[in-house]
DNA sequence: GGACACATGTAATACGTTACATGATTTT
DNA sequence: AAAATCATGTAACGTATTACATGTGTCC
């Protein structure tokens, strides 16, 4: 958001964090993504430190160096501006690739398939079923977690994911049935 | 793909694409994107030419000048290397982001609706819902178009594209229920 | 034959990843 | 006190987006 009109998906939810969280260092939000379970969520230093700067610059948040410790450090909240930032990227109108398709890396593979003999196509099939079964678990310690915290949305976001997972698995065992690969 | 040891999703998309094709222009390649039902494909110009060349310069696709009218154009078709390319990207082990959690925009807004006040949260979701469900009839067409193309993997993927919007739309149903707005 | 969409690009720019560097804190 | 991990960065690199430029076919 240098001079753009609206705040990436990676700086709205930075916003968010600080939002939620109150006054952090930048390694606090980098660890909610780090834990998050979805893999999109890479939480890679190179892109949260100088994000966080930039949204300094732009005056959406201010830092204050950290008492704690001799480790050099700063905590950082949003400004008023920056409140309103969060505002506007959440408000309607919400942006078509929120509302619509949901891109699917495993759906994009799926359309091509066909360029894999018989033997590799069932094997596809199988091994995407099993991987994405093995995340079940981890998703429902999170939705439990969740439940416990309180926090209603984060509960609400649990529950989406875990949804959006199920479907997915219900979809491929459809795929499984059809014709392709009995 | 300079030295990288796999494709990325654009990449394995635009091979895919020219293997199901056959040979065909950049541009006949970008139509795709652009006519997909998700927002996630782009088809930016500035993406798939340059993307084409590099391909070609990588030895993974070649191309003829193209016969037909005054204008210059080049038919690009997969190469023997190319072919084992995009075998290796459809091929176990998949990639954590194909079978984990998918991202998702709106789940993402979610998380930090406590951000926005009360009346700006039933707006939030009302608009959600409305928005999604202007999808639902664009995204049937497109599956009653594949189904009759005869293509399978297009129809089990359009399957997918409707189960996962369906499934958010579920999800966001029992968000709306839930006792912040009521 | 002027207007308009089609088709093929290019340049500037911005952003995220990977890999590395370095000091602080904790563990063994 | 050595090793491991935590925390804060930075630099190089690759890739996608936006916006523009330009020629070509088509339609009125």
């Amino acid at each position: 958001m240098s001079r753009r009109d609206t705040l990436t998906e990676l700086e709205g939810a930075v916003l968010g964090e600080l939002q939620a969280r109150g006054p952090c260092t930048p390694y606090t939000v980098r660890r909610e993504f780090l834990d998050s379970p979805s893999p999109y969520w890479s939480g890679s230093a190179g892109a949260i430190y100088p994000l966080v700067r930039r949204l300094e610059r732009l005056g959406l948040v201010q830092s204050l160096p950290s008492a704690a410790g001799r480790r050099r450090s700063r905590l950082y909240s949003l400004t008023e501006k920056g409140r309103n930032a969060l505002q506007a990227w959440l408000k309607p109108p919400l942006p078509e690739i929120a509302v619509g398709v949901p891109s699917d890396p495993l759906r994009t593979r799926l359309s091509f398939l066909s360029a894999l003999p018989r033997a590799g196509r069932v094997r596809f099939v199988a091994e995407a079923r099993k991987r994405m079964k093995e995340h079940l678990r981890p998703i429902q310690r999170d939705l439990a977690r969740r439940r416990r915290s309180g926090d209603t949305y984060g509960l609400l976001v649990a529950r989406g994911a875990l949804a959006a997972l199920r479907a997915r698995l219900a979809w491929l065992a459809d795929v499984a049935r059809a014709a392709e690969f009995r």
